[in-house]
RNA sequence: GGCCCCGUCGUCUAGUGGACUAGGACGCAGCCCUCUCAAGGCUGAGAUCGCGGGUUCGAAUCCCGCCGGGGCUACCA
């Protein structure tokens, strides 16, 4: 979508650090680097940290690390500072009070003294009486006194609020609907709705794209901003929620695939993620599946992005996955495998990449592929035909030079000389030399181990020396 | 309950009134390759386009109603 005006395009996402990082921060991040790129823009990560309760810094260095992670880096934020800070909505406080004084000075916000459970009340008896709930406005026209606590309500003006959405197009909401909501809690800190609206306007904010979960909430953003005196953003982008596999919208608790630090951890290239993020809830309208980075920023259009919520899928990004590890040459992969392999030295990490490479969705997997090379696997339980056939192998490869292609010939020739299918004479190799009924080729997964301990593993299978 | 968003193979999706016997991808099945497992190649199954009414010569595409899912309705963001 075209930019509107030539003023310079500002985009941001603004997690709060309640928790791991999340697969939607990801996602929202990605598409706001998106659009920020390919409009010449300017990325500010903000750190939305008004939940005293929730918050824990901790949690802030995990967001980093995560966006680093899939190289969506940011060009202002809390540890890179930038014109507009602080980034820190807790290091903004007198910001908001600021606001907040002016608007109760113009009286387009006035201060409640009514108890969470008054308040409870209020919204049950409405429940009961099956009539749409709205804060009675008690404390705008009697408020009690007395009581030291106070919350600052917005007075709420009412009215049509329309604005545009890049996906959905022209939005328009009753605000007749919305009660006068809080801005400023007891405790002083502002509520998200207060502090995210001011925070955009004061950091030139001029596109908003984040989940869908803020589209009813924008209504009450965009008012508050009309009734401090600011422009609104040029336009808005509420991105189609990633579901569970059930349906349900993507929780920290019940799932666990929500965690970013988990695909990292399984060895997920961080490529193929954003390659699959850019896939959920958009398309190029091609049948094009592999993006590099530069593809997606010159196909990715807000036109293109789905209106319904997109279902988290690990079978796809699985096949991704091992696309983009399939495509990494072995230097690469070699280097990208070290930190699942600490048992091996980088020789032999390099040594197994060919045969790998075709064989894993993720790098985490290359451990039980190849962890016959630092442990001893059980001797198996072989009958009399298959020791026969590690004795004849055993003989066959008395000091045959150590690669594959020789100890390939070897193995054949004792195929050959037993008139037997190969499968009968590699299998119980497999299973003494691994432990396991699958490994790479049989000639490959040998060479890789040292000669004496795959000779010995041999002779220790039939019970002996051959 | 109210307001809002959404509804095409199991999943992600193409599709904007006729070229739709609804296309692609993942997954699944079979075959080929093959020492096992993969990768690769080929083939196939899989969608009464949520349901019901309209409009039209003609609807997945337009209109209405219903149903279903999700979001907001918090001193969470």
């Amino acid at each position: 979508m075209a930019v509107p005006d030539a003023s310079k395009v500002r985009v941001r996402i603004a997690p709060s650090p309640t928790g791991f990082a999340h697969l939607g921060t990801a996602s929202t991040a990605l598409y706001n680097v998106l659009f920020g790129r390919a409009n010449g823009g300017t990325f500010v990560l903000r750190i939305d940290d008004t939940d005293v309760e929730r918050n824990r810094p901790e949690y802030e260095l995990v967001i980093y690390e995560s966006l680093h992670w899939l190289g969506l880096d940011w060009d202002e934020g809390p540890d890179k500072g930038g014109p507009d800070g602080p980034y820190r909505q807790s290091e903004r406080l007198d910001l908001y009070k600021e606001h907040a004084a002016r608007l109760l000075g113009e009286g387009k916000a006035y201060r409640c003294y009514c108890t969470p459970e008054e308040l409870d009340a209020e919204r049950k008896q409405a429940q009961a009486e099956k009539r749409p709930y709205k804060y009675s406005r008690r404390c705008l026209t009697n408020p009690p006194s007395g009581r030291p606590e106070f919350t600052v309500r917005f007075k709420v003006p009412g009215g049509e609020v329309k604005f545009t959405d890049m996906i959905r197009g022209e939005m328009s909401f009753d605000a007749d609907l919305i009660g006068d909501f809080i801005i400023v809690k007891s405790d002083g800190y502002p509520t998200y709705n207060f502090a995210s609206p001011v925070d955009d306007a004061a950091m030139k904010i001029t596109h908003v794209i984040r989940g869908e979960e803020h589209l009813s909430n924008t209504p009450y953003q965009l008012m508050l901003v009309d009734a401090l005196g600011y422009t609104r953003p040029v336009a808005y982008a509420h991105m189609p929620l990633i579901l569970a596999k059930d349906g349900a919208k993507l929780s920290k608790r019940k799932h666990p695939e929500a965690n970013l630090a988990l695909y990292r951890e399984q060895g997920y290239l961080p490529e193929a993620l954003i390659n699959y993020l850019a896939l959920l809830g958009w398309n190029p309208g091609t049948s094009q599946e592999i993006f590099t980075f530069d593809e997606l920023l010159r196909a990715f259009s807000f036109d293109r992005v789905q209106h319904a919520g997109a279902r988290f899928d690990w079978e796809k990004l699985n096949w991704i996955n091992g696309e983009y590890i399939r495509r990494l040459d072995d230097e690469e992969l070699t280097r990208r495998l070290r930190p699942f392999l600490p048992n091996l030295d980088e020789a032999t990490i390099r040594r197994a990449v060919p045969a790998l490479k075709t064989r894993l969705t993720k790098l985490a997997d290359a451990a039980d592929l190849l962890d016959y090379l630092w442990t001893d696997p059980a001797p198996p339980e072989l009958d009399p035909d298959s020791v026969e056939s590690i004795r004849a192998a055993v003989h066959a490869l008395n000091g045959v030079p150590w690669e594959p292609e020789p100890i390939h010939d070897a193995l054949m020739q004792v195929v050959e000389e037993s008139g037997a299918k190969p499968n009968k004479i590699f299998m119980p190799i497999r299973l003494a030399v691994t432990g396991k009924k699958i490994s790479p080729p049989i000639d490959y997964t040998l060479a890789l181990l040292p000669q004496d301990v795959a000779m010995s593993r041999l002779q220790r299978a039939i019970g002996g020396p051959a």
